[in-house]
DNA sequence: GATTAAATTTGAACCGTTTCAATTAATAAA
DNA sequence: TTTATTAATTGAAACGGTTCAAATTTAATC
């Protein structure tokens, strides 16, 4: 079946294409009885204005930018989100938002289709799957497309703007030590996501740097949600000789935390008391829970600001701008979930 | 200053457009010299290739749809925005998302986009600020461009997939009532808000349909988030005579409700104990905080689901299809923030 | 060096609109 | 009825690309 053009709609109405674009644009100029005359075709014939070739001549539209997620309910990336979305408004641009579900092949077809479709740049949040695959990031650098990373990737060179997570998770798990932990876990979050291999990285690179040994089996795979904390955390605490209390947990993020306290709570484990726990985020609800939350703060209203500054400074530069390279620091904040051991 | 278009590159490479569209699509016909060259000049004039005219023809390019939140951080439309995506994927559409911040100027803008670029549809959660602006929802009509609300709005026929907020809310307080209560509040939500309006008239119906009577100061303005349910909480029941427990409040959605706990756990004030609480919306942690929330449960899936479907439907279907608008009850979750009175 | 096959490149037609000067129809004034 | 105005309509030229048959170049073979 053909789609239908302003051609059709013409022709059936006995008119010009240009008073078919008349009546679609609202202009004042077409007489009453031909509007609705058209107006009643265009309803029958069922026509659906193309809207990029409305654009291709006029291009009088709004500026939008896209932002690519790894998933729409990641807590960290939506408070990101809304930071771009308010430094991308400030500059009278408007944010689109699509998740790639964390698959290679949805990132690439999303960056498709918002370069294809008049968004003017991208933020994305990189998939990486072990094997990475930055072909489309290639292509969309030979287009001169203008895109930002909010992590890094082996094998591009691109706009980046990130945190350290590998010093975040180390300085958490330094605290624990200063404080008097000697028996440190990590509940890790979901495989591949990079901030997931760098906290992992941060939490080996304390024990290296102090008296500690590192093993394997302090790193707890667990994932990013509420009951994944929870799930694992029972698992892993119902046979759990108490004897080895007190013990301290530095979580991927603040919401596997306080699942972890969940599933404590319901063992009658007490958090500080035989357990402390160290989230990462610094949701809103870290600090109203009870017992509150000891957590790590990234500054993700700078971070997500910074990424929307780069986009929107590359797309309006008519010349090609210096790539940048930012990552932020990360800082602690102590609550009520870590205690002095001894 | 003019936009590069290929031609200029093609005139500056000394080649013709062929040629350049073929490197832009890396078609393999090019040789690599020439195709060297050819990327070289681009990057020299940042030539960006225009997206929209590059469909034009070819338009064998994904397919998406838009949702039009209000605001980004919205906890019950983020799960709808969670559920619509998940229908539109299995569909093989992509979902792109932007918020109007509550503005209808916005709310415009995007759908104006949207219908601009390629996006084959919409869903709306529709702003409405005392006056109401439709214009632009009659412009998307007369342009047979689809779309669904998330909400009713009075003077357009259109599609809509809703929840029943009255009932769910008068139940909630008849439920209240049912268990012994007498003196009930309504912690309400955003000014404005359809889902607030109607709140609040589901909160007086059950008082008029009941032997209790209704009272404006029953209603508290409130807000969406935890912070509002917070202050309003400490603000109301800060010098608040303890003769007047017990005393139920029902809440505009549980984030308010978890923030009115933690402000009456610092007053020393317990909970179901002295004051009966009901959420709505049914979040993660609301029942996972102690005590459990009792809330109301909107089927926010099937919602998500029913209105990506009809929007589908709609986009690929050939004549125009039959209005629809549909409804979904809620149902109450008893948990235990509310107890049986005397 | 001539012939043929393969690799490149060209350029005109097309995609579905908008635009706007020019034309035509309708209305008002003379 | 003419004529001058004004209101509506037309249609050809963009817009910035893609396509692909035809033309040209280059390489390979004899």
């Amino acid at each position: 079946m053909k789609k239908i053009t302003i051609n059709d709609v013409a022709k059936t109405a006995g008119v010009s294409k240009g008073t078919v674009s008349a009546v679609i644009n609202s202009r004042s100029t077409v007489n009453a009885k031909t509007r609705e005359h058209i107006l009643r075709v265009m309803k029958n014939l069922n026509y659906q204005p193309l809207g990029q070739a409305r654009n291709l001549r006029g291009q009088r539209i709004g500026k939008s930018i896209g932002l690519i997620m790894r998933e729409l309910d990641n807590p960290f990336y939506a408070s990101v989100a809304v930071e771009i979305k308010k430094y991308a408004n400030s500059r009278d641009y408007i944010l689109f938002i699509a998740s790639s579900e964390s698959d290679h092949q949805n990132e690439e077809n999303i960056a498709q289709l918002f370069s294809a479709n008049n968004v003017k740049g991208v933020i994305i949040a990189p998939v990486i799957n072990g094997t990475i695959e930055i072909e489309h990031l290639f292509h969309l650098k030979m287009l001169n497309y203008p895109f930002v990373m909010l992590e890094e990737v082996q094998g591009i060179l691109a706009n980046v703007v990130s945190i350290n997570n590998v010093k975040a998770t180390s300085d958490a798990v330094k605290y624990l030590i200063e404080i008097g932990h000697t028996h440190i876990l990590h509940f890790s979050g979901p495989k591949f996501a990079s901030h997931t291999v760098e906290r992992i990285k941060g939490f080996r690179k304390a024990f290296s740097e102090s008296h500690l040994a590192f093993n394997d089996s302090l790193v707890i795979d667990c994932g990013s949600h509420f009951s994944d904390g929870y799930e694992k955390g029972l698992a892993y605490f119902k046979s759990f000789d108490k004897k080895q209390f007190p013990i301290a947990v530095v979580c991927y993020n603040d919401v596997v935390a306080l699942g972890l306290m969940s599933a404590l709570h319901q063992l009658n484990i007490t958090v500080p008391g035989q357990v402390s726990i160290i989230g990462n985020d610094d949701i809103e609800f870290a600090r109203h829970w009870s017992p509150a939350l000891t957590t790590v703060s990234t500054p993700y209203e700078k971070l997500g600001r910074k990424a929307a500054e780069i986009l929107i400074n590359n797309i309006e530069s008519d010349r090609a701008l210096p790539i940048e390279n930012i990552i932020f620091d990360s800082k602690i904040i102590i609550r009520e979930t870590t205690r002095k051991v001894q």
